[in-house]
DNA sequence: CTTTCAGCCTGGGCGC
DNA sequence: TGCGCCCAGGCTGAAA
């Protein structure tokens, strides 16, 4: 589950139930994940969880220093938090609830903290984690479009005169890290830009248009704290609802809820775009 | 430089 | 019930 809003939401809700715990004992289940150097969390304090570019991190006070443990989550990847000694399992990108056996399958690392544990669980094994060495350290390649400093003016120099595919350019992390295969489609048809447009080719308009809805759809979606896509269900119902308010997505041979016409599915880059042929131009 | 495209992995859903 | 496809919220690296 791993756009912008979706790890600022798994972010947002692992600060609050595990900030302050102190990490004992990591266990690693899987050859993949190396995780050299991580002696230096053993005893540290988390002192904080927060969204860097598509990835979560977690910084610990380690006693002079604050090394961070960096995990993307790439496609299938999902946090748990178990609180020690009680049967609640948080999931932060579903639901809150007691859940016997969750995460026994496909969990690739466990964090043992002194008030609960952590669990990294990820079917596809394509998540990574790494440890950097303090806050400069992290990866995140490109421009957080979530802040105030990603302006039009920023967003335009990034664009250049680029010739490639503007919904291609979208999913570029080194340009904006954070937008995926979702959002970008539902940024484009909020802007009315059609995917296949060439960058070089937009308008001063049609950039403004993008970096609008780039704004709207972002601030939208984390309102909404994310987009679930999930068999899971509970008596308190998902957290993430931003599944309801997609125009585009997933809709392919649905109505566009604009003008009526039928929603379109592309590929683009392996990926699939949905867009509307009447109303992105 | 650009663009394409296999690969990394597992599982769910669908048609037969 | 099973098999063979296609699909999946991401990204890398090699080839063209």
């Amino acid at each position: 589950m791993p756009e912008l809003p979706e790890v600022e939401t798994v972010a947002r809700r692992l600060n609050e139930v595990a900030a302050g715990a102190v990490l004992e004992r990591i266990v690693i289940n899987d050859k993949k994940i190396a995780l050299p150097g991580r002696k230096v969390l053993n005893g540290a304090a988390l002192r904080r969880v927060y969204r860097a570019g598509k990835t979560v991190a977690l910084e610990f006070d380690a006693g002079g220093s604050m090394p961070l443990l960096q995990i993307h989550l790439r496609m299938t990847g999902r946090l748990f938090w178990i609180e020690k000694g009680a049967d609640i399992v948080h999931t932060f990108d579903g639901y809150v609830n007691a859940v016997k056996g969750v995460g026994r399958k496909h969990c690739r690392a466990r964090f043992y903290f002194d008030t609960g544990s952590l669990l990294f669980v990820d079917p596809r094994r394509f998540g990574t984690i790494k440890i950097a060495a303090d806050e400069s350290d992290l990866d995140i390649p490109g421009a957080d479009p979530s802040t105030a400093a990603f302006t039009l003016a920023v967003f335009r120099e990034l664009l250049a005169d680029s010739s490639q595919n503007i919904k291609l350019w979208l999913l570029r992390q080194d340009k904006i890290t954070g937008l995926g295969n979702i959002y970008a489609s539902e940024i484009l048809f909020d802007a009315g830009v059609h995917p296949e447009r060439p960058v070089n080719s937009l308008t001063s308009d049609e950039i403004k248009r993008l970096h609008r809805a780039i704004k709207k759809i972002l601030r939208s979606a984390i309102k909404h704290c994310g987009t679930t896509f999930s068999d899971f269900q509970s008596s308190e119902g998902s957290l993430g609802e931003y599944q309801n308010y997609l125009k585009v997505y997933g809709r392919a041979g649905c109505g566009c809820s604009d003008c009526g016409a039928e929603i379109t599915r592309l590929v683009q880059g392996q990926r699939s775009t949905f867009y509307c042929p009447d109303c992105q131009v």
